[in-house]
DNA sequence: AATACATTGTGTGTTAGCGCACAGAACGAT
DNA sequence: ATCGTTCTGTGCGCTAACACACAATGTATT
């Protein structure tokens, strides 16, 4: 990926931009830039990647699908990590489905080029592992979540980590999407996102949600939200990469 | 740990055993034989711990303890992994309690040790991402299981998970510390365990469970358990450490 | 402008699981 | 043997979320 603007670019993504200036000079030479549309199916459960993904403005949603179709969603990639830990965990492959949630761009990588990157135990591998956990602690509060708290929390534990993802402030993702994502009915995610409208929290327009008032969801939220916020701040927060260096 | 009785006594956890001889020997010399208690806190939200833990007969439990005091299991560690993985991900600390579920031994090696070999990138690294992704399915299907199956259905995958890493078919377990791990109603604990022993498929008495019909239960558990299950045994199995060598 | 389709809004009845309260049963200590 | 404690069993009202059905509104197509 030779051209200058990609380089600032791949800076984007907080994982590549954590590495020291030299190893992040190599890694670069093997990215190259994608643009992916919403709804694109990156794997499904048991697919070998070629790749894996360094997002930058899109995002990614993993998903699993159980037998009779209905789905839940386990996390959410965005420019803050990688798709497909599974490729540099030794697994190959994963049991869930990766979709892109939100359209936008990444850059791709490919497995051989990263794992002989990974095995030097460099920066690289460092990163790479502390995102794993963070993602853990990302898989475990949504079994926590999913346990013990309402849909409107969900939703908005939902809404906070799409939107710290993104640019923009508008979600363009429907009702039926979103339900799929938390594993409740459509109608379910229409009364919840009706009830954060009413208090002017978002706005509710055909096809996209808009947030209005970021503090008011994030008073709306519950605890696990700031939990594995505070998680990946710990671990791949600024002064990271030099904290451990 | 010298004695001989102890390393066949180590081969007992899967990940041990599954090291070629030469690594085997030189990290048996880092063990050090623990017997736990039932209810032992192994480490808090946040804790370092000094030591990585490699469960013999011990089975311990990943619980997220919420702000109200509610509380969640999000995984089981056996005789199949470790226990501290967040030790050599990077992240030092995790945001869950772990506690001793079952009383039983285990192997303890202290971190610095376990660094160093973790480094080496050998079969011990290896076999501990692997192990690592595995724990991330199971957390995943936690996650998928607390969102769409009902109390009946997770007790069963709850009861399986926990006699696959023990030797006997008595848990030793009262319905009270279920609820917990479930994040669910003692009494529920209680109506779904007496559907399961009018079906004569477990006993009940008070403060154990004995296992009677494990097929019974296989049959009635929902596929999160076979889905995990699956996976444990792709990644972890027998042949692996030849596969991959 | 008319039509088809996708998305959202709303209502009705049902159910799983909750919170609370308490009774009975098993166990442990003195 | 008795007492206190820890477990398990059971009942009752309540609520969140479900399943299903269908109306109302946008948006795209022609």
């Amino acid at each position: 990926m030779p051209p200058e603007s990609n380089l600032q670019l791949a800076k984007k993504n907080h994982l590549l931009a954590a590495l020291p200036a030299e190893e992040f000079d190599r890694i670069t030479k093997f990215l190259e830039p994608v643009t992916l549309k919403l709804g694109k199916v990156m794997h499904e459960s048991g697919d070998k990647m070629s790749y894996v993904y360094f997002p930058t403005t899109a995002i990614m949603s993993l998903l699993y699908i159980m037998e009779n179709g209905a789905t839940a969603e386990i996390g959410i990639v965005g420019n803050d990590g990688i798709l497909g830990v599974e490729l540099f965990m030794g697994g190959e492959t994963t049991t869930n489905r990766a979709i892109v949630q939100s359209a936008g761009e990444a850059f791709k990588m490919d497995t051989k080029s990263m794992k002989a990157e990974f095995t030097l135990g460099g920066m690289f591998q460092k990163m790479l592992l502390r995102y794993t956990q963070a993602l853990i602690a990302q898989i475990s509060q949504t079994a926590v979540c999913n346990r013990l708290h309402s849909v409107d929390q969900q939703l908005c534990r939902w809404l906070l980590l799409s939107h710290d993802r993104l640019d923009s402030d508008k979600l363009v993702m429907t009702h039926d999407l979103i339900s799929n994502m938390l594993g409740v009915r459509r109608e379910g995610v229409t009364l919840a996102a009706q009830k954060l409208a009413t208090r002017g929290i978002i706005k509710n327009i055909r096809g996209s949600i808009t947030v209005l008032n970021r503090i008011g969801l994030e008073d709306a939220v519950c605890e696990c939200y700031n939990v594995v916020n505070a998680e990946y701040k710990r671990l791949l927060g600024p002064g990271v990469s030099r904290a451990f260096a």
